[in-house]
DNA sequence: ACCTTCGGGACGCCCCGTTTGT
DNA sequence: ACAAACGGGGCGTCCCGAAGGT
């Protein structure tokens, strides 16, 4: 149910003042990148006052960053698990994965892609930017190589194809964007399965 | 042979003042994506005359991107085919693309990526840029694509396996870079070749 | 005995948190001006609790400066009369006054000057703050003409050459901050004492 | 001529918009001090562009403040010229040096001190401010020491009695911000006036 | 009485991408 | 082919209240 997922990252229903700023950094990060993003649009975004930025983060656009990245990885971790990252069926659980991306691209008519990777292709003075994007990418692997694992998949085997899936729908997910188009990533996902079922045991 | 796809990226000998400026473009692009990047880092990088920009670029930061974006791709193209693109073996195909990324991440302590995501992950008003981007995937799995069908891989077959090879890659780049490892990519790389062994015909 | 002064602005064993951000203030004036210290600078110097400034200061910066160019202006006369100011000696009294603040430029590295100096070159909205510094400056100049008094020196030439002595002094200090040494204060310490020397009656 | 000094201080015909935010800086720093004035306030006051700070003072604020401290320098320099300081009459000297600090407070209504001295009393991280402050006020001594040489006073003594007068000069003028009146000024022209008189030889 | 959280608008300096004159 | 000049926005920080806890 891909809408789930999407809805766990967009739909939050708003809490408190700074809340609101990590999800609306988040939200614009993953349509204009860390550099293309300013204060002031995340405070027309979230509403919030602008006073309130500083207090609530000292460390500045970094310290929002790496929250927005947290918030990010939180919440499609949360959307994976109730597509079936919590069973024994990969397929489903990359189908859930993937169809989260392509709710995503297509009710955005293409605009936001992943925060994470919009806030891990550029260099940070602040290396735990760069952290937190890696403990996102690193939870969704570990999330579906466990996945593979309750399939009976070799725990390196799992982990490298875990890493293949991340890795594959991250860069499907550039290309859509791109190409105006879901394509690469209906097409990655066909062949992810494909390769996932090869590396299941037989029966 | 990686070091001839960096090289091909890299090291091309300036001509112009007009080239050098494209290139720079693009090197600064693959660390500190578009909007991290300035006219004036451009120039510094470049050493391109300040007043030279809106002659040689009069669509502005816009068309230099859009250059930029063609320059790198047309760098890699050329590598890819140096290095065995052009041949009937997949697996040397996609270990030259492979390669020629875990070459450059290591030679910049992972601070540079790719070019061409770099630009993707971003809304762009000129709509030409992103054109140029998909340019760019679409002519490198074409060439991969290209290369499996030789291998007599079905035409379909083909250019779903190239799309999920450049995705992959693509996407394994960004998690190096979080992750400050080449392992990723590494992972990727083996994955890759199962399958593209899977899909190759039986002798 | 310098020292003495100094201690008597410097070291004066902080009280209540109310007295510490007065202090705080003084000796972060006397370095950065007023425009160039922040409330955040005297919190961060004094120890104190960010939201107490408005119930201990409910006048906001200016009443904190006011009450800071008074303890300054405190301080010092203490310290003059210590070095005896209370005597009949204006030589003596005027040596304590500069020899108070050529300790206080050695021991800063010349990164200190006066306080009530720095209030003074600005334009405030407050002018009780104006007040407070004219008060001061005309403190020490009643303190060193008292002297001279005593020393026989007629009631307006004792005024006039007190107030030589204070603006001569204080100018002095702007000059060694701006050289880096002490060597204006030690000359019109000099032609202070000559013109002392001249003013007193013979035997 | 006190109006002449002004008159070379504030008067100074527009040239170009560079100049006139030099001479701006310097006429705000007098009032509100360094860390008082801010870019907008020059550009208010001099009508220049905003986005031409950076092109014309490529080493900011600072670089900024230097140059305004240099005119200052230069245009009280030529005033104390003008006044006599090319002679050999060194009572005329001072007094035109002070009689143009009187006029300019007098005229400002004590809202305008020493843009040197406004500049002086901060601590900068750039050296080189101090240095150019240092300069103006040694410049100005040399120009009253050299006055008093030519009057026969001894090297020495006419260094220490020029030393004397800029401080005490430029003393007089914070106290008579403080106190809204010129009396501190003449008081210490009298007292300077008489310590000069003493120190030229007998006829 | 004392202190904290949170908020609030304005402005700090710097630098951006661009246009205007040669 | 280039330098000068331009207006706008970057992030950070300013000084100051409002509301509430203890």
């Amino acid at each position: 149910m891909p809408t789930v997922i999407a809805m766990a990252v967009e739909e939050k229903s708003p809490r408190s003042s700074r809340d609101r700023m990590v999800r609306s950094a988040a939200l614009l990060f993953r349509e204009h990148g860390y550099s293309g993003t300013g204060f002031r649009d995340v405070i027309a975004h979230s509403g919030a006052p602008r006073g309130s930025i500083y207090h609530h983060f000292p460390g500045g656009k970094g310290q929002l960053a790496e929250e927005a990245v947290r918030h990010a990885s939180h919440a499609m971790a949360v959307g994976m698990e109730a597509a079936g990252g919590g069973g024994s069926d990969p397929i489903a659980a990359v189908r859930g994965f993937l169809g989260g991306w392509e709710y995503t691209l297509e009710r955005t008519d293409f605009r936001a892609g992943c925060p994470v990777v919009a806030v891990a292709v550029e260099t940070h003075e602040r290396p735990a930017i760069l952290a937190a994007a890696d403990a996102a990418f690193t939870r969704w692997e570990n999330l579906l190589a466990a996945t593979l694992r309750r399939a009976r998949v070799s725990h390196a085997r799992a982990a490298r194809l875990a890493t293949l899936a991340v890795a594959a729908v991250e860069g499907a997910v550039v290309l859509c964007r791109a190409r105006h188009d879901t394509e690469p990533l209906r097409d990655v996902g066909r062949e992810l399965e494909v390769a996932i079922e090869a590396a299941l045991p037989l029966q």
